[in-house]
Order: C-alpha cells, then structure tokens, then sequence
RNA sequence: CGCGGGUUGGAGCAGUGGUCAACUCGUCGGGCUCAUAACCCGAAGAUCGGAGGUUCGAGUCCUUCACCCGCAACCA
C-alpha cells in the first residue's frame, strides 16, 4: 500500500480580498504535496475557509449583503486564485458545510459529556476591559489580577474547554517529542510565555453573535472560534460523520503549515483537544514567517498589497510561485519586493533557466536540423562531472524537502542548470561544429545538455507548474515515464531522435526600471481605490450604526457629570516595562498635582509633554496601571490607524479651568 | 533585569573553536558568440556591533554594553 501524505494550511478568514500573503502558506503546502506525490504518497491537501464570527458577520451588514452571499463572493475568489496559482488540493473546506457544522456539534457534546466542556455558572468573574474570565481564587483582592478593576459576576454564561488539565501533557508533548512543534525556536516561545505560566481554561462558546454553529443542547450559544475551526482537519476527513473512511486513512496529519502568528493555537490548543477526544495528534506543526512588503507588514489599510491577478498577468504564474517557494528564507520573514520579485525572474527564470533552453534547442536545430543526436562517443571529464551532478539532484532535493527546505531544494536544481551553462562554454559546441572530428563530439555534447534540462524539468515540477511541460514540448518529450521521478536514477534516457521545438522564450526579459514605473503606478491605483473603499465602507458601516446599534444621545445633564479640566504637565516619564504607558503629574490648578498615566508614549516623549496643556477628565475612578494608580485620564483624537494626538487649549487657560 | 531572535564586505545572507570568512545580487576587468545585451572566468570590497575575558587558537565559548526585531504585557 502507498504511504500517505496528509498536509494543511490554515483556514483563512474571508473577511476583505485576498493578497499576496494570503497565497504564501498554499504556494508552499502546494509544492510539498505535489512533490510527495510523484514521490508515490497517497497525498491529501487540504485548505478551506473559517467562515464564522462576529467579525464576517459585521462586515457582511456593513456591505448591507446577507452573510452567506457574502462569504460565498469572497470564497469564490479565493478559489479563483488558487486555480490561478495551480494549487493542487485534493479538499477545499468550509466551515458553513454542513458536515463541517454537525460533527462540530457532535464534538462539542461528546467533550461536554466527557466533562471537558463544562458550563460556567454564576461562579466567573468578569473583567469587562480586559474580556477575561477569572477564578475566584485568581482574584488579587477581590479584583481583575491583570488590571486591577473592579469585577463583575458574569450574567453571561458560557461553555468552557478544560484547557488547563492538559497543561501537563501540552508541556511534555512540546519539550519530549521535538519534532512536533517547528521551527525549534518557537518551542521555548510557547513553553516560556504560554505553557509554563499556567494554562487556563478556555471559552468556547459565546452568545453575543449569532453567526456560528449553535451548542447542539444549548441554542442560545454558538461555538467559538477554537473548536470550530480547528476540528476543521478532522472534519474535512469525515471524522464524527457516517462516513469516515478518509479520517481512517489519512489521519494523524503529517504537517500542518501555517503563519507564526497562530502556532500557539496549534501546538496547545489544538493538541489538547485531540487528547480530550482521545485521537492521535498530528505529526508536526511548522510555522513559518512572514512575507513583508518593502519591508512592512502587509496591511490592507496601506493599499500596499500586491494584487496576485496583476503579478500572475503580467509575469506567470510560476515566476510568482518561484518567488514565493525560493526568495523566503524557510522559518525567518522574508521580504517581498517588487523589484527582487523582477529582478529575481530575470537572473534566475530568464538568463539561467530559459536562456538555457533557448541555447541549447538552438544548437540542436542547427547543428543536428533539430533532432536531439545519440551519444556515440565515451565521455571527457566535463561529461562526467555534468553527469554526476545530475544524477545527484535527486537525493539532494528530496533530502532538502523531507527538512521542508524548499528554498534550498530550488537552489540545488539550479546549480544543476547552472553547471550546464558553463557546460557549454567548456565544451564550446560552436568550435566542435567546425570539424568533422568535432561534429561526433559534439553530439555527445548536445545530447547531454538536453538530458539534463529534462532532469532539471522533471524536479521542477512540484515547484512550477507551467514551465516544466513547456520543456518537454520543446524537447519532443510527452508526458509520461521521462517526466516522472523515476526516470531520474540514471542520467541516459533515450530522448535521442526527439524533434526539437525551438518556440517561443520560456521567460522573456525584462526591463526592470521600466517595469517597476508601471508597477508603481499599479499600485498607486491600488491605493486611492483602498483609500476610496475605506471611505465608502466607513460610510456605510456609520449608517448601519445608526440604524442598528444607534449611539444613544444624551441629554446635556449626562454630558455635565463628566468633568473636564485644563491641567499643565509638570513631570512626565516612561512607565517601566510598559511600551505605550506615559505616567505625567498634571497640575489641575488643585494644588497637588495628579498622576496620569496615558498610552501616548509612541507618539510623545517624556520630555515633549512637559509644560504642555491638556485636558483631563477629572472624575473618572482611579485605575491601577502597571502599578501605578491613574487619577484622570488625558483626552486625545485617534483616527482609524491608531494614530493618536492630545488636546490642547487653543491658548494657555488657567490651570483648573473648566472645559465644557 | 518578562520571553526569544538578531547585529558578518554596497545590499541580502551562510558560517556553533583551528586551512585564504562561504553564497547570491551589485561594482570593476576579462573571455565567448550557440543563446533572451544573455552565458563563462577573474578581481576589488569585511579590523565578523563595542569593550573585556577563557584558550596554543574565537565570527564561533563566557561577561558586559549598545542598537534592532518578534512575542507577551500595556493603551481610561
């Protein structure tokens, strides 16, 4: 029986359009899986969407569409783009399908009557700012141990996960079986700042929106986040459902790939979950880093994504996919640019990779009317050497690719197409042409660049996925055994008598500077079109406000019982082991000054905000921060960037002064 | 001292005690003319963030300082 393969991505969140990063993870997943299959696994590739949540649902009123149609606009463009990119999976799932939704509620009942979800009643303490859950024992005198507010008893109920019964195994998992959480890096991430401090149980259902799958036994509640889309790798294979046969075969997991940003959920959550039903966990968690642009986060409010559907337009599917597969270093973040992008096409895809074959073929046309020649003579030395180095790629890459090294597995099959430029120039057909002598040389020559372009279009295959059959249309070869990684073994295929196809460049050159000016100017369009949507949908989301939530006017009693005052800073410095937290004592012309603490400190520094005048809420409670007791609170503008700025009295007033 | 990572030629990076500090891009020079102004060869360019220490010997280990970046915390 074939040995199976079982690789995920996430599950992403439809919430706006889908860019660049979006296509990372799935580029990668996608050339593992194809590379495991022509390896011989029975490969399952899975991805999908986590179409639940508050947040879908807002954005959908906010678009004044129905939820559902919503998603299903978005989700249709996601799955153009991966029929864009050529991504191979064998299951795209949704966590609205209706499998998905009923073995969610199978699941959660069974851990619900394991007694691993439990209800919390009455007995949670509710800290409203922080959104947390506490114990009555966490309480730091009958206060939130975080920030030291008053806390409520919750009228809201809702389910919990026993997270913290896992604790123990959790950290056994991570610190005994180190092939499980990768790279090894994060595994002190998460033992350090997660595991060891403490787990603690956690809320896995909610009531405060509606769009979800509902607690089979409870229907006021819907299921978070958590259970919901995790389960989604075993639900895709049918587990909890009549028909299980593809959770049987598939399942553990052999890797599931994602973004560093949400490995935390899969190395403990997750796990913990699988103990809870008492299945095997999956065999590894890799979590790699970013892809930045220029250097920043990729941000939709930026405008600076790159549209996929432009880069694939203009320069191939499979340049975006070399970029993606070769450029980011496996593990660390790695950049996106347009001009490495560019560059990297040129140098690599055209001068190396596709001025190879347009030489190569040329020379078979010429010098052979363009039928690849059988070898008739015994090798020299370059031969050998060429030949060597062919013939090792293979176990090369596969070693490169069972560490999920796929940069370093490009790189060897480049070093192969690179030896053979400087094949050519060693053996110098065009001299070899000129003598009789030389012509039977030379068909060994020829013949043996062309094998080994077929050997470098063979391994490319699970990486670019037009390129390779372009190479073999062009040397005669069909699709078949000469393509498949069993012809690899020995350099020698009979290709000889193959009619070459010169045809068209396999990647045109481009001119950089030029190109990146239109790119520019792509962009550019980009931008003003994100800035008008933001707008628009602003606009949209203020009016859904008003009709729905409806900011409830007050009358000018309510507004007067909120004190505002003028006040003079005279000391301001950093609060310790805080980044945003300024702590200033202001002069509110009541002869002690008050200490403040405000979260200013990335847009002001300590000494920019003495003898500057503000205005302060005086009467709001104290507030412990960080340890220090916050008696006020400086009014400042945000706007939606989070770019913050202080009041000020348009003149110097009085310290005191009143502002209404 | 919350946890972790980083600081190596113009840029990006490899290098966990011992030959000339590797590679890619860029720059400069040369070769070739089959090819997409491409390909091949060569050269220049690094006191390996600062200081101290261990050692016969340190980019590599230890101490310390500085700066950068994640994560966590924090934003009344």
């Amino acid at each position: 029986m074939k040995k199976k393969f079982y690789i995920t991505t996430p599950i992403y969140y439809p919430s706006g359009k889908w860019h660049i990063g979006t296509c990372y993870t799935t580029i990668i997943c996608d050339a593992l899986a194809r590379f495991k299959r022509m390896q011989g696994y029975d490969v399952f590739y899975l991805t999908g969407t986590d179409e639940h949540g508050q947040k879908i649902q807002k954005v959908a009123a906010a678009a004044n569409v129905p939820v559902k149609a919503y998603i299903d606009n978005v989700v249709g463009e996601l799955k153009k783009l991966w029929e864009l990119l050529d991504i191979s999976y064998d299951k795209f799932i949704r966590t609205t399908d209706e499998q998905h939704e009923k073995a969610v509620q199978k699941i959660f009942t069974k851990l619900y009557e394991k007694g691993d979800i439990y209800k919390s009643e009455y007995e949670g303490w509710y800290c409203t700012p922080c959104e947390a859950f506490w114990t009555k024992t966490q309480l730091v005198d009958g206060k939130c141990p975080d920030c030291g507010r008053e806390v409520e008893l919750t009228k809201e109920e809702s389910y919990f996960f026993r997270l913290s019964k896992y604790q123990k195994k959790i950290e056994k998992l991570i610190e005994e079986d180190k092939e499980f959480l990768q790279p090894v890096t994060r595994q002190n991430e998460m033992l350090n700042n997660f595991i060891r401090p403490g787990l603690q149980d956690l809320c896995v259902s909610r009531t405060s929106f509606d769009w979800g799958v509902k607690v089979p036994f409870d229907q006021k509640h819907v299921v978070y986040v958590w259970i919901d889309a995790l389960v989604n790798y075993i639900t895709a294979l049918g587990y909890a459902s009549d028909d299980d046969e593809l959770f049987k075969k598939y399942w553990p997991a052999d890797v599931h790939l994602m973004g560093k940003e949400i490995i935390r959920f899969h190395s403990i959550i997750w796990p913990a979950i699988l103990m809870a039903l008492d299945l095997p966990l999956p065999k590894k968690v890799y979590g790699h880093g970013w892809l930045m642009f220029n250097n920043d986060k990729m941000s939709k409010s930026k405008g600076n994504i790159v549209d996929p559907f432009i880069l694939c337009e203009r320069y191939g599917v499979d340049a975006l996919r070399y970029y993606m597969l070769k450029e980011v270093p496996f593990g660390q973040d790695g950049n996106f640019t347009n001009e490495i992008f560019l560059k990297l096409r040129n140098s690599d895809l055209a001068n190396d990779l596709g001025n190879l074959v347009s030489r190569v073929t040329a020379m078979v046309s010429q010098y052979f009317d363009g039928a690849i020649p059988k070898p008739e003579s015994g090798d020299e030395e370059v031969d050998k050497s060429l030949k060597k180095m062919a013939e090792e790629l293979y176990p090369a890459v596969v070693e490169s690719m069972d560490k999920m090294y796929v940069p370093e597995a490009l790189e060897s099959i480049f070093k192969v197409i690179q030896r053979a430029n400087k094949y050519i120039d060693e053996t110098a057909p065009w001299t070899l042409a000129k003598t009789d002598e030389g012509k039977v040389r030379l068909k060994n020559v020829l013949y043996n660049l062309c094998e080994t372009i077929r050997i470098a279009a063979v391994m490319l295959q699970p990486f670019l996925t037009q390129t390779p059959a372009k190479i073999f249309q062009k040397l005669g070869i069909a699709q078949g055994e000469l393509t498949e990684f069993g012809s690899l073994k020995k350099f020698g295929a009979k290709i000889y008598g193959n009619k070459v196809d010169k045809g068209e460049q396999l990647f045109q050159r481009i001119d950089v500077d030029k190109e990146l000016k239109v790119m520019d100017g792509i962009l550019e369009e980009q931008k003003k079109q994100a800035e008008k949507a933001q707008k628009s949908d602003k606009q949209k989301e203020d009016r859904k406000m008003e009709n729905t939530i409806t900011i409830e006017q007050i009358g000018i009693e309510e507004f007067e019982k909120v004190q505002l005052k003028v006040g003079k800073v005279v000391e301001c410095a950093k609060v310790e082991k805080a980044d945003k937290l300024l702590c200033s004592k202001i002069d509110l012309g009541e002869g002690e000054p008050r200490t403040i603490v405000s979260g200013i400190a990335k847009y002001y520094a300590p000494e920019e905000m003495v003898g500057k005048q503000v205005i302060v809420v005086t009467n709001l409670k104290p507030v412990k921060l960080r340890g220090i007791e916050s008696q006020g609170m400086v009014l400042c503008a945000s706007d939606e960037e989070g770019n913050l700025c202080v009041v000020s009295p348009e003149r110097a007033m009085k310290s005191g002064s009143e502002v209404r």
